[in-house]
DNA sequence: ATTTAAATATAGGTTTGACAAATATAGGAT
DNA sequence: ATCCTATATTTGTCAAACCTATATTTAAAT
C-alpha cells in the first residue's frame, strides 16, 4: 500500500483524495478486500480533517470501490468489483440520455438488435441447460394471464438477462447491461400498454427452440421479429399517447 | 422538485439521502442544470446536520449527477449526463475485473470483435466524411516511426473510437464505451511490445479504404485479421514475459 | 471448567459551530 | 461609461464532541 500523501494540494482537497485512493486501487497498489487506513489515520497523513477525509471516502464508496464496517475489526475496504456493481451507474446514464432525447428509439432497438443477435448466435453455439431452464422458465410466467404488466415487463427483461447470459462471454455481457438493465426497461415503459403478450411469448419460444436446435438463422430470425414488433409497438404507443394527449 | 424529506430514517443517513436526492433526477423531478436547494436548506428540510448532506452530495458528484459552483447564484446543479461521465466508471470497473482474472484475453477479444464489426458494418453504409478524416488522420499518426509507445497506443485508441464513432448510432456509441476506454487499453498495454506497427497500419489502411469503397465484407475481414494479429500477439507477449520472469 | 453476561475498546456515523475561499452583485469613485 | 471595492451568498474545510455498531476481553454464574 503506497498512498500517495504528498500530492494533494489545499483546493478541491476531498475530490483529490479520492481520487488518489482511488488511483491506488486502480494501479493494484491497494489490492481488493485490503483495509484502507483508519479515517484518522488517513486524515493525520493527508495532514487534513476528517470530515473532509469522510467525504472523499463518501465518493469512492458512491464508485462501488470501497465499503465501510464499524467495529475495531471495521474500517474501509477494497471492494470486490462486480457487473452488477456498475448497472446502476450505466442504467442511469442510459435513463436521464434518453430523458433528454440524446437518443432516439430506433436507434435503441438497432443497437439492441444488433447486439443481442450476437448473444444470440453465441448463445446457440454453447447451448447451456442453465439459460435454456431460465429462459423456459420465463416463459411460463409470461403465459399466466394473472400477472401484472409490471411483472410481465420484468419478466421480460429476466429472460433476455438469460439469453445474454447464455452467450457464455463475460466482457460481451458486461457491454451488455446497458441493453438488458436500460434500454428495455425503457422501451418497455412505453409499449407495454399496446403490445400483446402472446405474440411476445411466441417470439420468445421460437428463440429458445432456435437456441436448443442450434440454430442460429432461427434465433436471429425470430429475434430480428420481436425487435420489429416492439418499434410497431412503440409507434402505436405513441399514436395513442398523442390521441389520448388531444381529448 | 419534490424531494421526499420525510422518507429518511436515521440510520445511515448520507446514503439515503442521497439516493432520494437521485432519485428525484431520474424521476424527472429534478431536471437537468436545475439547482437543488442550499446546503442548508436540505439539512434543515431533511432535519440533519449540513456535513452529512455533504457527504451525501459527494456521492452525487461521484456519480456525475450533480456538480457544484461556489457563489451568490452557486449551488448543487444536476449535471447534463455525458457519455463521457460514464467513461471513468466503465474504465475503472473493466481493469478490475481483468485484474482479478474475471476476463480472459479471449474473451475480451472476442467480445471486442462482434461488436466492433458491427459499427464496421453501419460506418460503411454511413460512409461519413468526419469520421474516414478522423481515421485518416491517426493513420498518418500512426506511421510516423518517431513516435512513443504510449502515443501509438493512444492513437490506436482513437481510431477506433472514429471507427465506432462512424456508426452513427447514440446508443451503440454508449455500450462501446467499455471496448474503447477498457479493453482496447487494457489489451495495448500488454500487446505493445511484440506488435509490428507496421502490420496495424496496414489493417487500419484495409479498414479504412473497405469503408470509403461501402465494402463491408473487406471492412469486417480486416478488422478481423487485425484483432487475429491482436490475439497472437498477446499470446507472444505472455511467452516473452513468461521467458522474462524464468531468466 | 464452561457458558453467559457485562464492560471495554475500536472505528465509522453524525452533530454543532466556526472560519476560509470563490463568486456575483451593488454601490461609489473616476 | 468603466473600474474598483465592499458586501452578501454559498460551498469547502476545519475542530471538537458525541453517538452507534461491532468485536473482544473480563467477570460472574453454573
Amino acid at each position: 500500500m503506497n498512498l500517495r500523501y504528498d500530492e494533494v494540494v489545499r483546493s478541491g482537497i476531498a475530490k483529490q483524495v479520492a481520487e488518489n485512493i482511488r488511483s491506488a486501487i486502480m494501479d493494484g497498489r491497494l489490492k481488493i478486500d485490503e483495509r484502507l487506513p483508519t479515517e484518522d489515520d488517513l486524515a493525520r497523513s493527508f495532514g487534513i480533517s476528517r470530515p473532509t477525509v469522510r467525504e472523499a471516502l463518501k465518493r469512492l464508496a458512491a464508485q462501488n470501490l470501497i465499503h465501510s464496517r464499524r467495529g475495531p475489526q471495521g474500517g474501509n475496504f477494497v471492494k470486490r468489483p462486480d457487473p452488477e456493481g456498475l448497472s446502476k451507474a450505466i442504467t442511469g446514464a442510459a435513463t436521464l440520455l434518453v430523458g433528454i432525447g440524446a437518443f432516439d428509439i430506433d436507434e435503441i432497438v438497432t443497437a439492441r438488435l444488433e447486439t443481442e443477435k450476437i448473444c444470440c448466435r453465441m448463445a446457440c453455439e454453447n447451448r447451456q441447460e442453465d439459460g435454456l431452464q431460465a429462459m423456459a422458465a420465463e416463459i411460463v410466467v409470461q403465459q399466466d394471464a394473472s400477472i401484472s404488466d409490471e411483472e410481465f415487463c420484468a419478466s421480460d427483461v429476466r429472460f433476455h438477462r438469460a439469453l445474454v447470459d447464455s452467450s457464455g462471454n463475460g466482457p460481451l455481457k458486461l457491454m451488455m447491461y446497458t441493453v438488458i438493465e436500460a434500454f428495455i426497461p425503457i422501451t418497455n415503459m412505453i409499449v407495454f400498454r399496446v403490445r400483446e403478450r402472446r405474440q411476445v411469448v411466441a417470439f420468445h419460444t421460437q428463440i429458445i427452440d432456435a437456441v436448443r436446435a442450434r440454430d442460429t438463422d432461427a434465433a436471429t430470425a425470430a429475434l430480428t421479429s420481436l425487435l420489429s414488433y416492439v418499434r410497431t409497438s412503440y409507434s402505436a404507443a405513441l399514436d395513442a399517447r398523442a390521441k389520448r394527449d388531444n381529448t
